[in-house]
This record gives structure tokens, C-alpha cells and sequence, in this order.
DNA sequence: CGGCCTGTTGATGCGACTCAATTCAGGTGG
DNA sequence: CCACCTGAATTGAGTCGCATCAACAGGCCG
């Protein structure tokens, strides 16, 4: 068994729970439960009635949508301090993807009912919880307008330079953003296949546009990026 | 000017405010105001800072994703009875996508700031609200499930079938769907444009498996439609 | 009647997936 | 420590789905 964490101590940390009251977090702590989900390990299946979410104390994971002939698109990569599967907690819906722990992970579930209960409670919870879901809508109509509208190159460009404003606060020559993991994962997110991923940061290289470099991307013209980014050529 | 409607009568009949007492519905019904659209009116513009969210009363509106060369991605077509431009009211975000209407509609307009005043006060309102947030987030997933991992025809097919289980409560040979609008509004649904789905409803026809007739869809086959949905062939 | 919008059908080209071969890095066990 | 294995990444050749471009028919309305 685990040495017994703070769970307490963690909630206080989580963006869903800003503005809770320091007694409300530790009623919300006693009904969290630690779950440890080795690598490779299924945290819920697409389609499986929801019996709570998660929140990722520790670890990475994947929301994927597969298909019958082994194709996968990953919905989002989860990062620790993120919350997944609330959806499915509020409508009386599935999970609509599978979750999947790609390296070991440690969540804190919880349970669809008591939380439920106390969240009649707690005008603040509800609130941040209509945020949360409100930005990962937002999110899924980014991705949707993305893979409807633009072609590879252009959702590569939009990812390299989101997720460098996202870590750097800006855009600049020089700055690099790390890849979450494999490059064939990173494929899957875009909506495409390794081998295109792959010709195609190769085509942003030889034009000058970015250096690649052991699971980090390097840009170096931002400008270009932006104009790929946009649809253009 | 319109002859006044009864608002609080109007929204007993929507989701959102199902199980809210008589007297909360009126001064729901107190903040609400009417706005009327004619055919091709802009509701709201994408990137515009979210003042609150519709219920549409009256005609058909699409959400809609525009990319600079003219190309557009239905988002989802609003029926009567549902709301639309929730999900920027609860974070600091911008409306994702614009809304225009395609009849001439008519609306109720709750502005964010009394209606979020409201929310807090009401713990049935908001488990109501997240309820249709995370019903649209599952429509957003099977979307995204469909452009990233099906083709064409199989996108086509499950919709078709949807729609017939949606409206007849089941699938069966003879039965038949009404298409919202036109097809070139069904094919940017789809994620494809009206030659292709034009091209896809022929071969569709000729091997039996539906008959196209005058904005309706008769399905013969249902089994065949399953498979292709399914990603076959 | 003449525009306009919608829908259909044909020919063509491009983007991206498929299949396959090769290299490379990391981890394992002898 | 090296041989081995597995998974990831890269590159090439071939194919396919679908968007594009274009021409044309039908319905609706002014």
C-alpha cells in the first residue's frame, strides 16, 4: 500500500477547486479515493457507464477514441492536476472515450454520488466545474475546426506555437517546446499518422522553420508558422 | 414590435429549466429578453466576448466554424427548444463559433451577468446546466470520433441512423428522416462538401440501401447502413 | 422570362494513408 | 559488456479518398 498522502493537501493545488472553503476541501478529500493505474493500464473503457471522474495527482494520460481497425485518435493528454471523465458524471451518458495511463499514474476518483450531493452544496464547486467543461468544450471546437477545415501541416503549426505560448507566455525565435511524449502520440492527437507527422516536420526543418531535437521542437521562425498556421500554402 | 409573449411560459417546456420552481422560472423569465433574426442574421461572431447565451424559440440556426478561403464546418444545427452560446458564459472565454440564423428565429437572450447571479442561488439550475454541457461534449467527441477515424460515407450512414432512432425511436426498413435543411448544409455537418455527399448518396441509392426523395431519407436497408457505419467497406 | 440557389455529374489533381524496408535508441538478459 | 529484442522514427513508392474545377439541369421568385 501506499504511504498515506495529503489528499487535502493536493485539492488545494487543483484548479476546480479554487475558492472552496478549507472545510469543504477536506469533506471533498474524504470522498476522494487514491487510484495507482500502471503503464499501459485502462483507467475507464469508452462506453462504460460513468462512476465518477479523476483527477491526475501524478503521471500522464490519454483519452482515446479507437477504431474497429486499430486506428486511435487521442481526444487530449492529461496532465497532473487535470481533471477527466466529469462529463459522463452529469448526464446519465457514458464515458465517451477510454482513458489510458501511459506512464504509471495516480489519480484521486471521485465517486458519482457523494459528489453529486455536495455539489448541490456548493454554488463555487459548480461553478468551477461549468468552467472546466466550458474550456474543454471550447477545446474539442478547436480540434474540430481543425480537422474539418485545415490540413496536417496547418494543425502541426497551431500546435507548436500554442503549446509554446502556453509554456513560454510567447512566441519568439529561439524558444522550444517539449514534447508531452512519442511524436507517434503527438500524430495521433493531430488527427494524422507517425509517417506524415514525420515528412511533415521534416518539410518545416528544410524550410527553416524549426529545429527538431530528441522530443523537443525548437522554433525559429515564428512568422512562417503562423502563416502555415492560418492555412496558408 | 412583437405582441408580447409569454416568457415564463416558453421556458417551462425547455431542458435547461426542468424541475426549477414556478416562482425561480419567473424571474428567470423576468431577465430573459426576446430578440428576433431574419433569415441569414448573425447571432453572434466567433472571437466576440461571450454577453450571454440564446434559447432558440422559434426558426433553425447553425454553429458554424469559417476558415479564411470560405470553407465552413457546421458545429451543430440549434431546433427549437435548445440553447446555444452556454459554454463561453462560464469560463473567460469568447464564443467558439458564430451563430447565424437560417430562418427567420426569434430567441430568448440571457445576459451572463444576472443569469450567472442567478445560477449561484440555484443548485438545481446549474446540475441542469451541466448536464447540457456535458451532453453537447459528448455530441463535440462523436464528431471528432467521425472526421478523425471514418470516411465519408460511414459519417453519412451513422447519420442517418441517428436520426431515424432520434425520431422513431427506432431503426427499421420504410422508416424514413427529414433532412433540417438543405444538403449542402448537411454535407458541411459532415465535415465534406455537397458534391461528395451528393456522389455519396448516389452510391448509397443504387446499391438499395435508402431512397432519396425531396429532403427525406428512406431507409431500406438498415443492416447495410450499420456496416458501412461501422467503418465497413 | 431571367436570375439565383441547389443539386447533380464528370474529369483532374493533391494530400495523406498504406505498405514496406531500414535505422536507431532503450531496455533486458545472458 | 555485448547480443538481442522491442518500439519509435524515418524514408520511399504506390494508392485512394475526396476536394477542386467545371458544366449543366431543375426549382423558386421577383
Amino acid at each position: 500500500m501506499e504511504p498515506s498522502i495529503d489528499k487535502g493537501k493536493i485539492l488545494q493545488g487543483i484548479y476546480l477547486f479554487t475558492g472552496i472553503r478549507e472545510t469543504d476541501l477536506q469533506a471533498l478529500a474524504q470522498m476522494a479515493v487514491s487510484r495507482n493505474f500502471p503503464r499501459q493500464g485502462v483507467i475507464f473503457w469508452e462506453g462504460k457507464e460513468a462512476q465518477g471522474f479523476h483527477i491526475l495527482v501524478k503521471g500522464l494520460v490519454k483519452l482515446v477514441k479507437s477504431s474497429p481497425d486499430g486506428k486511435e485518435f487521442i481526444l487530449r493528454l492529461v496532465m497532473p492536476g487535470e481533471t477527466f471523465g466529469e462529463a459522463a458524471v452529469f448526464a446519465e451518458i457514458a464515458y465517451p472515450a477510454t482513458a489510458v495511463a501511459l506512464e504509471d499514474s495516480q489519480t484521486l476518483f471521485f465517486p458519482k454520488a457523494p459528489f453529486l450531493q455536495y455539489l448541490a452544496a456548493s454554488p463555487a464547486l459548480a461553478r468551477n466545474m461549468l468552467a472546466t467543461l466550458s474550456k474543454l468544450m471550447y477545446h474539442l471546437t478547436r480540434q474540430l475546426e481543425d480537422l474539418s477545415l485545415k490540413e496536417v501541416s496547418a494543425r502541426l503549426a497551431r500546435y507548436v506555437l500554442e503549446r509554446c505560448k502556453e509554456t513560454h507566455g510567447r512566441i519568439a525565435p529561439g524558444l522550444a517546446v517539449e514534447l508531452p511524449t512519442t511524436k507517434t502520440h503527438l500524430a495521433a492527437y493531430l488527427g494524422t499518422i507517425s509517417e506524415t507527422l514525420s515528412r511533415t516536420l521534416a518539410r518545416f526543418k528544410s524550410l527553416g522553420m524549426i529545429e527538431v531535437d530528441k522530443g523537443k521542437i525548437t522554433i525559429t521562425d515564428p512568422a512562417a508558422l503562423q502563416d502555415i498556421a492560418r492555412g496558408g500554402k
